[in-house]
DNA sequence: GTTCGTCTCCCCCGCCCGGGGGAGGTCCGG
DNA sequence: CCGGACCTCCCCCGGGCGGGGGAGACGAAC
């Protein structure tokens, strides 16, 4: 079965983007629009999305408040993806603490855009969605931190994956992971990749910066 | 002229194998050799060597007292290289403090060995030079720090290499620095592989482990 | 017993990365 | 005036990296 998205977005072109890129793909379906935050409790109770893409700025409710709110008054409510049009968007981490699953910038490439709806509906948080990681490298908030670490914490990396992520964060080639594993290098690429997709990273590098900016590993 | 180099190991077959690694070198000449680093002072007055290769473990004078005494009694010293055998090696931070230039793992690879006397001849100092860089990621004490940013000032990276290891530190390709900076991506490629050289890191990751490490970029 | 997650390994493939070496430009200081 | 440092761009080239897709083995959970 498909996953089903609700766009909430108080732009008609934004969800018309949106619905354009999403339904280009056979396992994704967009099963509703709304144009405000305040309108989106029934329509969720009505079509029970997977996935709720949601605006940060609207004019009736905000995106943070209509995410309080769906997770407050939906049980197994839907994943909340939140699209946010700047990277510097301090609402974000408002939308972090909400409970807000992952988020999505606007100019982000479709393929992006789809990695990052089918990731949130399979239960994958999204820790640097497109470029949020920057936002987290850029932040000088100190109270950001404790954020990203629980959203990593959500991320939910496998006990071998957090391994290979930590000698990632040594400086390891995956020759030498694998070496040090005592596995094959096509395993630790497997692991490399998986951590990669989980942490929304395109790179081992940016993987390695996420590991830092959310605690996972301290400097020093 | 060539870089000349004065060996200071108690053990003859690592002196030796330095020996033979460096000799076969066209630039790089090894002027002597002690066993002990009680008798380094005599030596380097004599010889003026440009860079001693210095063991840490040494039975009568170790590595660490022996590179503040020569820093302390010779004027124009020469560059100090601190070869250890383990990469836990808590006398390495002694030795930073002591004002040593670059450290040498004993199982480094020939070319690695070659690599760091010349960068520290020629004024470069070896922040995470072969795998010492691990030892900053897995060392948890919080005093290695102010050494590992002391050392990365001291590796002098020009303006232009500064901002593109910001840039690196924030995931950026190659591609998207050049965009950022307006200037062609080969540009950019030299500036990274003179950030690299001067980190002694293998690739962008280990830059960038570098830069958290040394306090050049913090997290959160 | 069957499903599911995890770990393991495999193939193909394109591409970015980094090494090596070279070269022109500016600007500053000796 | 002439180095020297710095920034800029160029070439060639190999290799590691990451994507995509597939598959077998094992144990736990249902």
């Amino acid at each position: 079965m498909p996953v089903t998205v609700l766009l909430v977005d108080d732009e008609p072109l934004v969800r018309a983007g949106l619905r354009a890129v999403l339904e280009a793909q056979p396992d994704i379906e967009v099963v509703g629009e709304a144009a405000d935050g305040a309108a989106v409790i029934p329509l969720v109770r009505r079509l029970r999305p997977d996935v709720v893409a949601m605006d940060v700025r609207m004019p009736l409710m905000d995106g943070i408040e209509a995410t309080r709110a769906v997770l407050r008054t939906i049980d197994d409510p839907p994943k909340i993806l939140v699209v946010t049009t700047f990277e510097n968007d301090e609402y974000v981490y408002e939308a972090l603490r909400a409970g807000a699953d992952g988020f999505l910038l606007k100019r982000a490439r479709p393929t992006e855009i789809v990695h990052a709806v089918r990731l949130v509906a399979e239960g994958e948080s999204l820790l640097f969605p497109a470029s949020v990681r920057q936002l987290a490298a850029t932040h000088g908030d100190a109270g950001g931190n404790r954020e990203a670490r629980a959203v990593l914490e959500r991320a939910r990396l496998t006990e071998r994956e957090a391994e290979v992520l930590r000698l990632m964060t040594r400086g390891l080639s995956n020759a030498e992971i694998a070496a040090r594993l005592v596995v094959g290098t096509e395993t630790v690429k497997s692991h490399v990749s998986a951590v990669l997709a989980k942490l929304g990273a395109r790179d081992r590098t940016q993987a390695v910066i996420a590991a830092y900016e959310s605690g996972f590993v301290a400097p020093g």
